[in-house]
DNA sequence: TAAAATATTTAGGTTAACCTAAATTACACT
DNA sequence: AGTGTAATTTAGGTTAACCTAAATATTTTA
């Protein structure tokens, strides 16, 4: 059907996807800071892939893109490639949750659909990545996200931590030796009500721990209630 | 030291290798056939090779090009990469001895060395790849080759395969099939004199099978005296 | 609602890595 | 030593994916 979908363009595709999944639009400036283009170069690429066969994307002068239904698909398989590897660099090879993000977006381009089964045969079909992102299914279809905000809890509710929605390597380093990690159980003591600052205890840990919003809106966890 | 040495770069350092170590002179067209290019692309690519700062080739109009110190060290690096590969894809990915050159061929160009490090220590610091062939080690020495060429036998001597020489999917599956894998053991029965045709039996099989030079000098074998 | 600020697009390069066709050089042999 | 063939190089494109600077739209704000 494609021709020959290039790492450039999976790459566009892939952050397509991601603003949109994430409510936002996906505006040409929006495209290029998240790509670290310049912004001639996105409206130059929305052109092109609005105007190939089956267009990959649905293109609005000044209103930014959406992706078509085969553009959505060969976003996915991207995504799935990359979260696949991810999720084998931790299991098989003793990567940290902060190191592989930048090896998997090499390997994602590369891999072949064999590959692909193989890795997710050898993990027993994993659901989620090492930061608890879902992983699309072999037949493309996106699970739902897991867990809300730690930002919107109150004080007193107890938590435990499903996904960090991050890619950035210090960042992801810095959760980790807070201890926020993935499965780790948390309390909200308090929040501070001008700049949402949250203490929260960590079980089995000593002391509390203070959260800005940059932090608490990135940790997507899981209630009782 | 050097910028960026780009995929398709690596593939040309990698053939030169490859071609020298054969014995063979590194022509633009033996690299043309090779590369599956143009002629002229490979000139206008030795060319440049040859002018960046610190040079990859050394290069001599009309008659072929050498490797620099740099450009070996590149060279190797990367068919390190590609066997180091090939050896992980067979141990933990199930992968047969036929199906893992295309794989490496696209993922020695974009791992880490860190990515590296990790295969080979996952898997012991492998001296050989699938296919026997020795491994450059992580300096960058390369070992020498292991064997003799099959063909050069006389009838009667027993053997050991040890290394095939050998990327075609096809051609490895069929050895496969007649039992022609690495460690197979068998005895040299008769040798015709015109064709070169070999009759062996291979140890634990039943029958003779005659294998032709295309085959005999492809596989590489140890031989007890 | 008009001007200012911002976002986006157009126009016109650049670089890397290919290509084909034509010209040239090297080599092999009578 | 001259000539024909084969190998190689030169010359002049092409494509993909970027860039900068200038022009134009859109949105915000006074």
């Amino acid at each position: 059907m494609y021709k020959k979908i290039t790492t450039s363009v999976q790459d566009y595709l892939k952050v397509i996807y991601e603003l949109t999944a994430a409510g936002q639009s996906a505006s040409t400036s929006a495209l290029a800071v998240r790509l670290k283009l310049a912004p001639a170069s996105v409206t130059g690429m929305m052109q092109k892939l609005a105007s190939t066969k089956p267009a990959l994307v649905e293109y609005h002068k000044h209103r930014g893109v959406k992706l078509t239904a085969g553009g959505r698909r060969a976003a996915l398989e991207v995504i799935r490639h990359h979260r696949l590897i991810e999720a084998w660099l931790v299991e098989t090879l003793g990567y940290s949750w902060d190191e592989v993000h930048s090896e998997a977006e090499k390997l994602e381009h590369v891999i072949s659909e064999e590959f692909e089964a193989r890795i997710a045969s050898a993990l027993g079909y994993p659901l989620r990545d090492p930061h608890g992102e879902p992983i699309p299914s072999a037949d493309l279809v996106m699970p739902p996200d897991q867990g809300i905000a730690l930002a919107k809890l109150k004080p007193v509710q107890e938590a435990c931590v499903l996904r960090v929605h991050a890619q950035d390597a210090g960042f992801l380093k810095h959760l980790d030796q807070l201890g926020l990690v993935i499965g780790a159980r948390l309390e909200v003591l308090e929040v501070s009500p001008y700049d949402q600052v949250m203490q929260i205890q960590l079980r089995g840990r000593a002391g509390t721990i203070a959260l800005g919003p940059a932090i608490t809106n990135r940790v997507f966890v899981s209630t009782s209630d």
